[in-house]
DNA sequence: CGGACTATGTGAATTCATTCACAAGTTACT
DNA sequence: AGTAACTTGTGAATGAATTCACATAGTCCG
């Protein structure tokens, strides 16, 4: 009854999944719809409705046979398997052009991503505002982090200091981290170490977009 | 002898491998790095190395028994596989937070992704410069996009508003496009679209972190 | 120059993820 | 109440990706 706290592993595509379905959802409870069958769901992501239905019995079963999935409910209960039913404390780590577009990302807020703190080197900055956030020096960053019962940290500096930040992170007993830097972090194994690689999402496209060439120049 | 044109298809990991093996290699070659093994590549990323040595084969042998992969070589062979030894013509559509952000990165232009028109609707944008580049209105989107031989379009505009933006930019014949907005947009099988989610990526660490909790739980 | 050592490249084995296919539960309509 | 139409939930089958393991080929040093 209590969530099926299973012990069978959840693959990594199964949790990204995840976070489509509860946007899919907010979306659909937003628009008054009071049910949505694995198939419909699906074919808002792009996605089989066997997959759906497998990603969810994952975890329980929602579904009511014959009709479909209780919209408000399952996402909810998303929202539960996620974490997301809580509220995160995050921290900033370097306010550039990532480090500010990110501050103020409504998104996160939404999702229960709440950033509270902000560090950066610059003593132009540090003291300073951004978006109702006070700027703390980074030597503060260790006390900052535990006296503020950080949960998360994301880091946006450059990629040169990356690894020194996540030491500290670290010691301070974070242990989640949402990494921006083009490098790989070394962090202890009970650390939640997450990559965001830009480059690389453009990188697929032009391997696509060369291979597709391939094709298109015997037609064109 | 000219890239191994094979059919084989290759994996979606096995390309973001390879941005990573890439990324790796232009490190090594700074330092001055002549030879590496897919021992010590693999140790970079986090990787074994038999799935170092299983990527690269699909595309050739490049290593030497008993030496390792020649840095240089292999780093642009690489690059021209990924399609990263040409100019990319780039442009962006919003130029709000995250847009500015994007514009300015260097490490775009360093990967060939040369970022060189902005769209925008917003009067007060339109005809300044971000970074060099004029705003141009979005009304001239589609010409805008054509005359200039736009190869990538990154979108960074509302979600509500992308999908109209994306179908533009494929009636100008634009087939590769990176997409910030949190939505799913519908695009024609020939045209290349990835989707950068950040929020997915901190729901992937919130629900790592409530997962590791209950281990913790039992063990400590 | 020869032998010990090192590391690649790749089929075969294994592990992991997705899709299939259908029994079973629910609705909705007559 | 009976039945036709849906849709879930899930083992079993298939398909894909990773890892294993080793023959093969080169290095490097004395
Ligand atoms: N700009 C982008 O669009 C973008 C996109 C993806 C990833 N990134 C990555 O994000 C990171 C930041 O990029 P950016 O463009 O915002 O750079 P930026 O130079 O604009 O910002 C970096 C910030 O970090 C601060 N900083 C530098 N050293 C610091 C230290 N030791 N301690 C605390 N703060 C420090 C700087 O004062 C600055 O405010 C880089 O690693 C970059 O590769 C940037
Ligand atoms: N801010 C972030 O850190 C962040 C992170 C990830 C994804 N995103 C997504 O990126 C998108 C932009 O976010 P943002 O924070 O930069 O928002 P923003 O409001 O700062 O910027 C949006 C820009 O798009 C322009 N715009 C609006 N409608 C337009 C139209 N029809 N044609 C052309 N331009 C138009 C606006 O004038 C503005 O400059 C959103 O979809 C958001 O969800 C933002």
């Amino acid at each position: 009854m209590a969530a099926d706290d299973g012990k069978k592993k959840i693959s990594e595509s199964t949790i990204q999944r995840l976070s489509l379905y509860y946007r899919v959802l907010s979306i659909l409870e937003k628009e008054n719809i009071k049910t949505i069958s694995s198939k419909e769901l699906a074919k808002h992501e792009k996605l089989t409705p066997a997959q759906v239905r497998k990603d969810l019995s994952f975890f329980g079963s929602f579904g009511t046979r014959g009709l479909g999935y209780p919209v408000t409910e399952l996402k909810n209960r998303i929202a539960t398997i996620l974490g997301l039913d809580r509220e995160w404390k995050v921290a900033m780590v370097g306010v550039g052009n990532i480090g500010s577009a990110l501050v103020g990302y409504k998104e996160f807020q939404r999702h229960g991503f709440s950033i509270n703190m902000i560090f950066d080197n610059d003593q132009r900055k540090i003291g300073s505002n951004h978006k109702g956030i006070l700027v703390s020096d980074i030597a503060n960053l260790k006390e900052g982090l535990r006296e503020n019962n950080i949960d998360i940290v994301i880091i946006a500096v450059p990629a040169t200091v990356a690894q020194y930040i996540v030491d500290d992170i670290v010691e301070a007993g974070v242990s989640g981290i949402l990494n921006f830097a083009p490098i790989n972090l070394k962090v202890p194994e009970n650390v939640i170490l997450r990559n965001e690689n830009m480059s690389m999402e453009l990188e697929h496209i032009s391997f696509s977009l060369v291979n597709r060439e391939s094709i298109t120049a015997t037609k064109e």
